[in-house]
DNA sequence: TTGTATTATAAAGATTTCGTAAAGATATGA
DNA sequence: TCATATCTTTACGAAATCTTTATAATACAA
């Protein structure tokens, strides 16, 4: 394969030039960013192979750009922080962070844990665009097309579309749409529900009276395919 | 899902005790061996979710252990350990290692480190499907095939057969299948059954009239295969 | 074989769940 | 501010599912 590229996201110059050093002398391709704003951009624009994120940024919290990124990022973020603060710990693992090191980080194991996650991630297929049918969803540019045709949604249609690609195949119950999408106290507003999955059938099914995608599960809740 | 197996390979038995309590009491199921000799037999015989294994065992070095489980193991494993020694991480991670904490480690964060690496194997490889000869039921996706084609099963419809299917090859009886889809004051509606066992039948037998699946027990209730 | 208990099937009735339209409420942006 | 887009509610007919009833088929024991 050819050389792994990871993208640095810290504020500290000094930090970045330290990592850029180390990682090309092993063999990786180095991407920098220092605000986490031009973080989120450049990722967007040619996502890298891993992500080293730095949780201390100045602009937006690096708490807040992990969920961001993750909202269709699946390969390594690997955090880096000066925080040795249990909770922050735990909650950037819970929001996805792949692994999360303190600084001062030793630099061999800083490696080790990158080839350890570039490693794992390989054997995981992921991709930021879905295909499904006719319908096309970018999760980085939150995008739908329908044969080749944009596809106009709003937030919410968008969110509940991409909701159903990430779990093509599998039938999803109201419950967990709701907690999803609308939060933890919707989880009985079904009705949401059926107002939403009614205008995204209008929007991206060829007869929205027979639905192909949005496959309706009586009682339990929908299916996309 | 059902609760998560984990299996503790560890010498010191306070260690054993503080993992165990913590494990349970957040929804684990935990198993113990506290020798890796112990270890690898526990995990070949039943293998477990995901293993957190003590590196500084007595009988062989747990690096040994890490490498004669990464040879069909590919579940998460977590190494602990009391040494901070970089050489030792560095090579547990090269061997597979999931992931290395030095002890004393902060619980939240051990607790959080295992739910990551279990989401993200999860991710990889989700499999909980029950075969049974032409039938196909995923218990995940809540979808049955029979020789490869969707067959549409209402919600009561699906409970019961996956009902069966979890109980392969032992008589359920009428009482306790109505308790277990239907509700504890419901035991004695054994017609609501009959009916349901008629529309199943007709959905995924080859012929309803000879059933090879559902098979009647007169006077006692019903078993699949 | 006959009678009884158990099981299977069909179909009607009751209930729940779903889809849609549309009105009211709220947010967004010029 | 107003206009527009979006979200939230409400109402009701349609569809799917569940429950009940009736009756036929089958299994089993005397």
């Amino acid at each position: 394969m050819n050389k792994a590229e990871i993208l640095i996201i810290d504020d500290e110059p000094q930090i970045r030039k330290l990592l850029q050093i180390n990682l090309e002398s092993n063999g990786y391709k180095v991407v920098q960013a220092s605000t986490g704003k031009e973080g989120l951009i450049v990722s967007a624009s040619h996502p890298p192979d891993l992500i080293l994120l730095d949780i201390g940024l100045p602009d937006k919290s690096g708490h807040q750009i992990l969920k961001e990124l993750r909202e269709w990022y699946n390969k390594p973020i690997i955090i880096l922080s000066v925080q040795d603060n249990e909770a922050d710990i735990v909650s950037a693992l819970d929001n996805g962070a792949t692994d999360y090191l303190t600084k001062p980080f030793r630099t061999g194991e800083l490696l080790a844990r990158i080839r350890s996650a570039i490693k794992r991630s390989q054997n995981t297929e992921n991709n930021s665009t879905i295909l499904c049918g006719d319908i096309e969803i970018d999760l980085i540019a939150r995008i739908v097309k329908r044969k080749e045709d944009i596809v106009k949604l709003t937030s919410t249609e968008y969110n509940l579309l991409a909701l159903f690609a990430k779990n093509e195949g599998k039938v999803l119950t109201h419950q967990f749409i709701l907690k999803e999408i609308w939060g933890y106290s919707y989880q009985t507003e079904t009705q949401y529900l059926r107002v939403f999955v009614g205008t995204l059938r209008k929007k991206i099914e060829e007869n929205p009276n027979n639905p192909q995608h949005i496959i309706t599960e009586s009682g339990v809740g929908y299916r996309f395919q």
